[in-house]
DNA sequence: TACTGCGATTTGAACGATCAAACCGATTTA
DNA sequence: TAAATCGGTTTGATCGTTCAAATCGCAGTA
């Protein structure tokens, strides 16, 4: 049957008040041992479980994440896996995931008002950042919590939000050292368009990498659309220019570059399919960063709220900033 | 700023009472034209947005959807994309999704628990049903809500919950009916071990189609962990069997398959892969699948409740149940 | 003895919405 | 003319929790 176990009735059976219950669950340490324990004991056996709603009432915390689930562009992606890692390191901190999709930078401000006024979000988890993102601003603007999957690329100060990001650059540098290691010297790179901060990231590893060799990297840099297709064309060219080993900014660009010859390739996020086809990767710490981002938020939370508009508290310290190391999976194809 | 809009400071705006604006929003029938239409000027004016937490302990309703998000097992799999089309067509009817995670059923129920007691959610959605899942029955009991994407697998009364499906035998069919017509005779398929619904579901259409034209499939049959791997392995010995094409039970097998020789391959589930390396594949109707799902969840809402006890109502009609088409997608692999 | 201080606990009010019942003015019915 | 009906609207109570202030018992101090 619906039980229906409400704070007043843990009351009734320990023999205290309502707000007795309260501070056992939410100030502890301001409660006697002895009345705690009762408390609790009667919390355990009527398997009461505090309303958030009503909670939310009086608090005006939901104990809500809300996070965009983004729209699987064309390729294989890596979002599925952060977001479970979110749900559970979320739900570990007392915290659930509310989902909400959007088609554009404009439209998801839109919905972060329509969320703030049902639901009440207690932060924002953004995910791909990109050169002149509007939703930071809008966020900080509003005194509301959030931290960034992704750096916020393109903002000379570096960002003032916290961000959790996946060290690209050093993952490509890895690659290719590498490849170096067994033995290569002519080592291409298949990228993405100019304008993408991720993209740029990653190429700068590889490019740094031959660069502090004294090699000149441009001549074996091609940029694709992305593709499998578009991978296995630049592969092609590069493979002709010279190139005897590929990283690639994608395993979706790294698939399409290992029909184009037999040479070692090396893709980029670990996906499914580099498994099933033994491709070498760089595999993102995607649970960690998950939990990293929980963590900054609950940190950013339980100290002062933003939103509270105080000026002192928590509001002045420098926003947190996490950058984790992808680590080489090594396979068959490099 | 914060601006906290309540239904008070419309129904002020208004001149009108805080029930009549509760009216408008929820009963809009019963309020006469020209004040509904002051109080909905005055919605918008004020850019009002009904706070669902103290809707939700007044009606019991939290206009929450609960989903588990699925641990990404190895394989390439189709759930983000199913949970993208939810979120969607939730938002559309008003609702919001909410996820949690679980390692196994046991552990699943507890959380049915935990959500209720403290978020209410008021329906589940459930994927990946299989042979003797408990989850279902324990959700029935409580007289919950809740529709699962997937059919009840082995349950002799074909399903006392609704459910919401796709006909994999139908897209092995048409993926085997497609190799008939390019002139093929001897078709294999590759499978997953015995004792999955979907899986047998998927061998089901193959076989029935050979059957139909007098063959015996048995001969043309493999069963493989549904790795990349052992779809190479099963492919070798098919064809050495004499199978001039092949009907895969993934994309996963079908990626391995490919490498196994020159022979047409299908796969299954149009994950991004198939696309990346041109396999011709079945496509789920995955959004739709979501938009039903949805739809089947708020007319069950909308009618009488099943949770509210009464024996009357919409309790007693029959669980829809919606199977749909996947449609092949072709590509060069066949 | 009376006052102060302090830790532990209780009481009343409030968050923002909806339900149930009351109310009101105009019309119909007896 | 009084009563009943009816559509439309308002009023009071309530959901379950936490905040703020009040209360209580007890020890320390003047």
């Amino acid at each position: 049957m619906a039980e229906k176990v409400t704070i007043a009735d843990v009351a009734r059976h320990a023999s205290v008040s309502r707000q007795t219950v309260s501070n056992v669950l939410n100030t502890p340490e301001m409660v006697r041992e002895e009345t705690r324990d009762r408390v609790l004991r009667a919390v355990e056996e009527l398997g009461y479980r505090v309303n958030q709603a009503a909670r939310r009432m009086r608090t005006g915390r939901s104990r809500l994440l809300a996070v965009r689930i983004e729209s699987t562009q064309d390729g294989m992606n890596v979002f599925d896996r952060f977001l479970h890692g979110l749900t559970e390191s979320a739900a570990r901190a007392g915290y659930r995931v509310i989902l909400y999709t959007a088609d554009d930078d404009r439209s998801e401000i839109g919905t972060f008002d329509d969320l703030l006024g049902a639901y009440e979000p207690d932060a924002f988890v953004l995910t791909s950042t990109h050169f002149g993102d509007v939703r930071t601003s809008w966020l900080a603007e509003h005194g509301l919590a959030f931290v960034t999957f992704g750096r916020p690329w393109g903002t000379p100060d570096g960002g003032a939000h916290p961000w959790v990001d996946v060290d690209g650059a050093a993952g490509t540098a890895a690659a290719t050292r590498h490849l170096l290691d067994a033995g290569h010297r002519r080592i291409g790179f298949i990228g993405w368009p100019e304008g993408s901060g991720v993209g740029e990231d990653r190429r700068g590893g590889w490019a740094r990498t031959l660069v502090a060799r004294g090699d000149r990297p441009e001549p074996l840099e091609r940029r694709t659309d992305g593709s499998a297709s578009g991978g296995e064309a630049a592969a092609r060219e590069l493979i002709a220019a010279g190139a005897t080993a590929l990283v690639c900014v994608s395993d979706s660009v790294a698939l399409g570059a290992l029909q184009a010859g037999d040479v070692p390739v090396i893709g980029f996020d670990d996906t499914p399919v580099a498994g099933a086809v033994g491709l070498t990767s760089l595999s993102q710490p995607l649970a960690e960063a998950a939990a990293r981002c929980v963590g900054v938020l609950t940190a950013l939370l339980d100290s002062g709220l933003p939103n509270s508009g105080l000026p002192g508290s928590g509001a002045s310290r420098t926003p947190e900033h996490v950058l984790l190391e992808p680590s080489l999976v090594i396979r068959r194809s490099a």
